[in-house]
DNA sequence: CCAGGGATGGACT
DNA sequence: GTCCATCCCTGGT
């Protein structure tokens, strides 16, 4: 089978749905001190900072905490939710077009004892943005970093083809009717 | 400094 | 599917 790394240009096309999209079926890999996991992307979700309400950096706001979204693609963008889980996003698209994608689930691929190891042996491992992220050892503190092997976070292709649907995303109520856009993506 | 809030997850029906 | 405890971070003061 044939991989490659996703280079960090593969993250400027300013489409971020279509990004989302593509990236069902890739592979994300972390290297923290020597342990290698990684896993199959099975589900995302796209956030536009420019129209869509349940996007940290609508309506094109600029704080400290969204800074990254203005910076060319390929940059993480990690944040803690309810005190708690840390959540992994990719920023995409060129400078000043503030997007991102959540990665939501992942299907573990190599290092899958570490994985089970991270989720205290919970052996559901990473069906939830929350725990894909425990599973991978990504912390709030791997944010704002290019995605490269450099910095023990990177992504990809293995070629593989997962069907997947469109749904609505979850857990953003607060957003009216941007909350009824089908812009997560889910493997079958 | 501090009030407010949240891109969850686990428990439950 | 619904309910809600959770607790650190953010950003405005």
């Amino acid at each position: 089978m044939k991989t490659r790394i996703l280079p960090i240009t593969y993250f400027l096309n300013p489409n971020v749905c279509d990004l989302a999209q593509d990236l069902i079926g890739k592979v994300i890999v972390t290297n923290f001190d020597d342990q290698l996991t990684s896993g199959i992307i099975t589900e995302t979700e796209a956030y536009c900072g420019l129209t869509d309400k349940a996007c940290h950096a609508y309506p094109n706001k600029k704080t400290n905490r969204t800074e990254v979204f203005y910076e060319d693609g390929g940059l993480s963008y990690v944040y803690l939710c309810y005190g708690i889980h840390h959540l992994f996003n990719i920023i995409t698209g060129p400078k000043d077009h503030p997007q991102a994608i959540l990665i939501r689930s992942i299907q573990p691929l190599e290092g899958k004892d570490i994985q089970l190891q991270r989720r205290n042996n919970n052996s559901d491992i990473a069906s939830g943005p929350g725990k894909l992220t425990q599973a991978l050892g990504i912390l709030t503190k791997h944010t704002n970093k290019p995605l490269i092997q450099k910095n023990n976070i990177w992504l990809e292709d293995h070629a593989l083809k997962i069907p997947f649907q469109k749904t609505k995303r979850i857990g953003i109520d607060y957003a009216g009717k941007d909350a009824d856009l089908l812009w997560r993506y889910v493997a079958h």
